[in-house]
DNA sequence: TCAATACGAAACCTTTTGGTTACATATCAA
DNA sequence: TTGATATGTAACCAAAAGGTTTCGTATTGA
């Protein structure tokens, strides 16, 4: 990974792990011991995954006395959402796709043919 | 990565090579030579890339002559899509939240608290 | 006060990843 | 037929990823 791309989120939820500690602190805010114990390795390890996560602003924590509280932070993943909806238009429907063009400012690619149209359209 | 989550999609979108190659094959199918034309990298590695993308059902291939023609698999992205909404809840509004619970059948994990209820609910 | 608990950092190791070059094969086109 | 084009595979390499153990430091609470 280069130095600009640290941080990414799609490199983030790449690892299995990473993706189930989202799932966990889905339900509640929780240290790290607590997530290790749902995983077959060390806390330190865990950690280390709790800090990709932080950088990249999936987690944030909290300190409550001698233990840190991770708690998700699912705003972030709204990156991913944009990215996704690049896509959607073409699985989805037309609607979607006149969405996408319409909030891209995209409508000159659209070859629209208007029932007021006295164009020719290039093609049916 | 285990033998279990090879080919995972998680793994493939994590690379922004990767990335940029969907985008590319959005507009159109196009030759292993062309796409490596946007990368300053050689060609072989742009085929290494596309492999990895096949796997996860990406892309297709379709051969044409003496070239092969990837283009792009968007239903593959479902998983990614279906993944997502399960956060949806987290930062979206009521409805969506509502809409996830409907969807998954977890009406019984709400604490609803209806006009007609007799009820006491735990919490406001 | 002081042992137990919670945690992160450092050093280290192995496997995976992402790239390279060299080579073999198939198809095109003159 | 034969040189040019399009591609994938193999062998190789450096760096990154994901894990370990060891150690230092805060905080708790008996």
């Amino acid at each position: 990974m280069s130095a600009a791309q640290k941080h990414d989120i799609f490199q983030a939820i790449a690892d299995p792990t990473r993706r189930k500690i989202l799932k966990l602190l889905a339900d509640k805010k929780l240290p790290v011991t607590a997530i290790s114990r749902h995983f077959p390795m060390s806390r330190t390890a865990v950690s280390k995954h709790l800090r990709i996560l932080s950088k990249s602003k999936l987690v944030s924590v909290e300190k409550a006395g001698r233990e840190k509280l991770y708690k998700l932070q699912p705003e972030a993943l709204l990156e991913l959402k944009e990215w996704l909806s690049f896509f959607e238009r073409f699985w989805d429907n037309k609607i979607s796709m006149l969405k996408h063009f319409v909030e891209n400012e995209e409508i000159g690619k659209l070859n629209l043919i208007m029932p007021q149209s006295n164009e020719e359209p290039k093609d049916s």
